[in-house]
This record gives C-alpha cells, sequence and structure tokens, in this order.
DNA sequence: GCCCAATGTCAAGCAACATTTACATAATGA
DNA sequence: TCATTATGTAAATGTTGCTTGACATTGGGC
C-alpha cells in the first residue's frame, strides 16, 4: 500500500506528531505507515481518512 | 466496524466460501469479518472493495 | 430419516500491526 | 554554541489478523 500521508501533512503544515496526536496514535506508527514500513488497520485508515476530509482510496492504493 | 458483507454476498447469491475463494482468503476469515469478530486489513478491504465494485466506506462503516 | 451445503465457533500457531523507550541525525533559531 | 524541533530507526513487547483443522447446528431436498 503506497499512500499521500507526507504530502497531505505538508498542505497542513502539519509534523508527523502533530497528525499522530490527532489520530490518537504514537509519531513512531505515523512514521513507520508514511514510509512504507507497514499499513495502518482498517479502523485507523477510517480516522486518517476523515481527519484529512477524504476516501480511503484517496490517500491509500495498492502498490 | 460493521459491514454489509452479509447483504453484497445475499445481493449475488454467494456463500461465504465463494466470497473466500474470491478474496483469497479462508472461510472463516470471512465468517470472522462479517460476524465482526475482527476487522480486514486495509489490502484485504481494497480486495474486498474491487470485488463488490464499490468504495470501503460504502461496504464498512464505524460501529 | 438421511445427506449435504451453509454457517457459526473454537483452539493453536504464525505473521503483521502498534506500542513504548531510546538513540541518532539534520535544520532552525536564540 | 546551545537548545529545540522534526524525522528516521531500532529493540522489546503486546495485540490483532489470518491460517488450518475440527466440531456442532440449521435448513432443504431426496
Amino acid at each position: 500500500m503506497k499512500n499521500r500521508l507526507k504530502v497531505l501533512r505538508a498542505e497542513r503544515d502539519w509534523s508527523q506528531q502533530d497528525l499522530a496526536d490527532r489520530l490518537g496514535v504514537s509519531r513512531q506508527s505515523v512514521n513507520a505507515i508514511e514510509t512504507g514500513k507497514y499499513d495502518p488497520s482498517l479502523p485507523l485508515a477510517f480516522t486518517i481518512a476523515e481527519t484529512f476530509a477524504m476516501p480511503i482510496e484517496e490517500i491509500f492504493e495498492r502498490g
């Protein structure tokens, strides 16, 4: 799964810590997801989508 | 996470085994997801969405 | 009554997700 | 220079997703 988290964060000028706080997860989890070390759970993917106000499919894609 | 798998299966007259075969997972996994025992991984959620040709958000919802 | 497909459930095990703690690096600014 | 912030990474640990194999129940058709 590839994702656009880094760009979406940059557009809002959020640090990984800022996003982690909004998502209720650790900074390391945000970093790991962003750098492709693993995929978020489905509930976390929903929270991410809500946070950026866009569909999951516009943030993540198979790759 | 609640989901509409049972209804979507019924609309297509697929058994849990049929769906499992299409998704490439075990029947028990389909059953567990359908009965809410656990959530699918994000990649599996994508495969499910592709299989039913609709967005993830139209199949799963927070509950 | 019997058989069979479908479903639900359990247990044990492995792989993946997510956590905390910690350390290293680069960039910024006082 | 020194302190701070942001990011990347690692190890150890706990939780969750998915597996196989097995067993019980239900409903329909013969």
